[in-house]
DNA sequence: AGGATTTATATCGCGCACGATGTAATCGTG
DNA sequence: CACGATTACATCGTGCGCGATATAAATCCT
């Protein structure tokens, strides 16, 4: 393929040409790296991004949890159970509206916080990326997602 | 946080900074552009990662497979059994070394291959990216990962 | 040669992740 | 106000994906 030639067949199904791939290897290398930080904290990659999400704003919903990760009530329920019998959340029908489950941080849930702090740095440098290299690459992915969700 | 600073604590754990979110929410997002164009081949997104790795070279072992796709055995061998039981591959030990086992196409599974041709076009076009841009990207991730696995 | 070590794959248990479906609460419309 | 539709969450079955472990074959080392 020369510079101005479109990609053939040939190219097209080579997966080293897949950006969908690279998403997906560099994904699971990130599931590495957290790894062995979050085994300190008792938390899978997934719980630990619902802790984040809770942690930036207590008292959400099972929904608004699943929109702000792009998740399903499906994949949050047993994920949230487990994270209730670990002592870091509560889970309560909703008062008003009792289809609604109200997810709160506990005290033990706050105060992982704490022992979670240096974790976005460490990968951060795991990285090797700069910080605004890093600003950028993110919201270009960013609108790359919501690109394929249109 | 104004441009001078280097980010907050509070900056860094918010979700909406996390490269390794948008990388997560991406790579479910692929899935599901894929999942109707995959349907009619009945293969599911890792399955055709498998397919596309053997439709590249023919005659792999598993763990070829694996340092390609960057997965353990725990993972391919089931995937592999039901690519076979599919009747796209074959999974036969090598004859000359008994711990390898090695995997080969059905005629089924090089026929598989046309069905498959648009895929890459389709899930080019949902991307919404040009081709050089999309190259540029998919570039810049696959070097990223490098950086986390090292 | 032969026992220790290494290599290649498989198995098991656990936790995501989804689609399909179920259930109960709420809403909306006549 | 009643009843059909919608909404919110839970459940179930299937398929990744991994670490720990098992098993068998090949290799290494004297």
């Amino acid at each position: 393929m020369t510079k101005a030639d479109s990609p053939s067949q040939e190219d097209l199904m080579k997966l080293d040409n897949f950006l969908c791939f690279a998403i997906y290897s560099t994904n699971h290398a990130f599931t590495r790296v957290y790894k062995p930080l979050l085994d300190e904290l008792d938390l899978t990659y997934p719980q630990y991004l619902v802790m984040v999400v809770l942690w930036e704003k207590d008292d959400q919903t099972v929904g608004s949890l699943g929109e702000r990760l792009f998740l399903e009530s499906s994949t949050l329920t047993p994920m949230l159970k487990r994270l209730e019998g670990m002592g870091y959340i509560t889970r309560l029908r909703d008062r008003t509206d009792e289809r609604q489950v109200r997810v709160k941080l506990t005290e033990s849930g706050r105060a992982l916080r704490k022992k979670a702090d240096r974790v976005p740095h460490d990968i951060a440098s795991a990285t090797g990326m700069e910080p605004a290299e890093l600003v950028r690459l993110k919201q270009e992915i960013a609108s790359l997602r919501t690109s394929l969700l249109r």
